[in-house]
DNA sequence: CCCTGATTCGC
DNA sequence: GCGAATCAGG
């Protein structure tokens, strides 16, 4: 297996909505979560909430503002607690500027009501993102369907493509009609919710893909349904069926 | 034990 | 550049 663009792109895609190494490395298959760790690294993606993050507390403080050429400024994980979601730029090496955000996963989708201890956790988001795009469309675009299950682009519809050179395909990624239309993993972008409908391997998995509450990753909606205050035992709903069911089966 | 991401280092 | 091996925290 190579690293091609489109999986490079998966990749990303995947790496920044929050995805596991190991989920990453399933679902683009014939590979690692080392592979996929290893490549996100190289590319520059960096720093979700890791469980070993190195971490030295002096750094931060008091030491070195001025390492001019020192080669470790070692950004990522460190004194930023509510990270809004930066547009990730070229990986800043000085210590001062707020490093690339990391990928906003207050609370994960798959398992949407753990428990307990989430209460809290409506607490510090911040808002500094102001939607620099005012009136977006919040209606869902009706689209043609090109054979193979490509989407059309509309008449004077002007796509702002992500990736630098979209890559033309002639093998569509819309793998089948059941995602013609639908929000994929490879639409996904800071703007648009990205709260998973089915199951990722389902021909027809999809993100919700609505307008985000800014300063979230999900729309208003979905934010309702990912921060809930804890209600009494008494009264919690004890099917928690959304979205996310079970294990994956495959 | 399981999981996670980070880092190293031979290829 | 790649990724297995290793490390280290949860």
């Amino acid at each position: 297996m190579s690293w091609t663009e489109e999986r490079i792109a998966t990749l990303a895609k995947m790496w920044e909505s929050g995805m596991t190494a190991s989920q990453i490395a399933e679902e683009l298959g014939g590979i690692s979560r080392n592979a996929v760790i290893g490549k996100a690294h190289r590319l520059g993606l960096q720093s979700r909430p890791s469980p070993v993050k190195s971490n030295d507390a002096a750094k931060a403080a008091a030491p070195a503002p001025k390492p001019a050429a020192a080669p470790e400024p070692a950004p990522a994980v460190a004194a930023p607690p509510p990270p809004p979601p930066a547009p990730k730029p070229a990986p800043a090496p000085e210590p001062k500027p707020e490093p690339v955000a990391a990928a906003p996963v207050e609370n994960d989708p798959f398992t949407p009501l753990p428990e307990d201890d989430q209460a809290d956790e409506v607490e510090d988001v911040e808002e500094d993102e102001a939607p620099a795009v005012a009136p977006r469309r919040a209606e869902p675009v009706m689209r043609s369907v090109g054979p193979g299950g490509f989407l059309r682009q509309n008449p004077g519809e002007q796509s702002a493509p992500l990736t630098p050179a979209p890559p033309r395909r002639l093998v569509p990624a819309r793998p089948s009609d059941a995602i013609a239309g639908k929000t994929t993993l490879l639409d996904l972008n800071d703007r648009i919710c990205k709260w998973p409908i089915g199951h990722p391997g389902e021909p027809d998995f999809h993100f919700c893909g609505e307008k985000v509450n800014p300063g979230f990753p999900y729309c208003v909606d979905h934010c309702g349904h990912a921060y809930q205050a804890q209600l009494p035992r008494r009264d919690r709903r004890p099917p928690p069926p959304l979205p996310y069911g079970g294990p994956r089966v495959r």
